[in-house]
DNA sequence: TATTGACTGATTGTCAGACAATATGATTGA
DNA sequence: TCAATCATATTGTCTGACAATCAGTCAATA
């Protein structure tokens, strides 16, 4: 039974804390792809021991933050353009599920959020707001994930995003594409507004390949994918 | 550069070792969901100290096998109802893609291999053997998402079905249900042998939504779902 | 000159011991 | 019977230690 009055005890702990903290660290680029992560370092940095930033990193490495070398050290996962290509084809058919079941289960204030959302996405098709775009477009996945009702779904899209991130200063670049991609979207939330599980599920696939090929076209031209 | 000589570094350390045996120990069922794990015992039991099994014990938690509980610790994850719902699913849309990529990626060979697993898992029809059942299917998967030749899907879709193992129980008493199993891979099969990706896809997802139903089916009459 | 071998310093892998914080269950008191 | 209190077990976290391994250096050798 959880009351609203019930305490935030999701990081309750220290090690709650770190964890978000040192994820926090690599999502928002503090700690670019390929850096190696040094213990000692990183104990004076976070001001805990070793054993406790030991366990952090245990954890982000399987969620794949973090490559993990033997005897070498932990280092932040360094995304190749095969494995960016992997991840977007994951990546569709769970953004695609996640329509679907909102679709078919969001609540009607989740539905009017969901569409309010949208509308601020469109609202900044002229303006160079590089980060509340992307702050819009992250409220837009919690509200879907949220009305998706699926926490299985959400941790493990959750997950897969994270890895993306990294690949932000790709996508970024290719701004240009923000029109087309606010298109894209637009017609999944009709799809969803009309209730159309199948259609919005089918769209929002379409939608991730297509910037998928954004990203491929990108790793060609800044020729990343040479090792 | 990696030989084929170059030695297997995979479980180096006893850390890797330890992640990897105490997997097993819950997916073979040694420890039962619900299971608390007691940090001196599981010292013991494995001979390591409490900082490795700590370690170990955060990277299962964050695969989902093990739910950290503050001040109280690890439990083995139980699976709920609702949860187990949510887990099958995702299962499907990945397990379609899985299909999908395969029709589209496999190598010969690795078609090959596949209809010889599932001609083995056919010929088993009249027999009462669970465990070269069970066997066969994981050697079904493993053959299907090697040749998809998709990285994160498989260790997505891994991670799924180990939580998914716990249910193990529930879906063999419901053996009855062998022989449709095996008509609906068999059907996915044969859409892959003709190379219709888009069938194989939508086969597969409908393939675990009926395994989906039967496990729900079960849990209504266990009425495990009681809290 | 290029390869080999040995040495060194840095870093990780692993252990043991300690103590504070918290949960659980028993006990006591009203 | 219920509430407050206390005792014990267990987790959360820190410190210090030492072995194993890696990367780089530099001399010896073919």
């Amino acid at each position: 039974m959880t009351s609203k009055y019930a305490l935030d005890r999701e990081d309750l702990t220290l090690s709650a804390r770190l964890v978000r903290g040192l994820r926090e660290a690599i999502l928002s680029g503090d700690f670019k792809g390929g850096t190696r992560l040094v213990e000692r370092e990183m104990t004076e940095m976070f001001g805990v021991s070793r054993g406790l930033l030991r366990e952090a990193i245990q954890t982000l490495a399987s969620e794949g933050l973090i490559t993990l070398v033997p005897h070498k050290g932990p280092v932040v996962t360094l995304l190749g353009r095969e494995e960016a290509a992997e991840l977007y084809r994951v990546r569709s058919v769970l953004e695609g599920l996640a329509c679907s079941e909102f679709t078919q289960r969001a609540s009607e204030e989740q539905r009017q959020e969901l569409f309010e959302i949208f509308a601020r996405l469109e609202a900044m098709l002229g303006k160079e707001e590089p980060n509340a775009l992307v702050e819009a477009k992250n409220d837009f996945y919690r509200c879907l994930l949220t009305g998706a009702a699926n926490e299985v779904l959400q941790l493990m899209f959750t997950q897969l995003n994270n890895r993306i991130v990294q690949l932000r200063r790709l996508t970024l670049s290719a701004s240009g594409r923000f029109p087309d991609t606010i298109k894209e979207i637009g017609r999944v939330v009709d799809a969803i507004r009309a209730g159309d599980d199948r259609r919005a599920r089918d769209l929002a696939e379409a939608h991730v390949a297509a910037a998928a090929e954004v990203v491929q076209r990108r790793f060609s031209e800044l020729e990343l994918d040479k090792q």
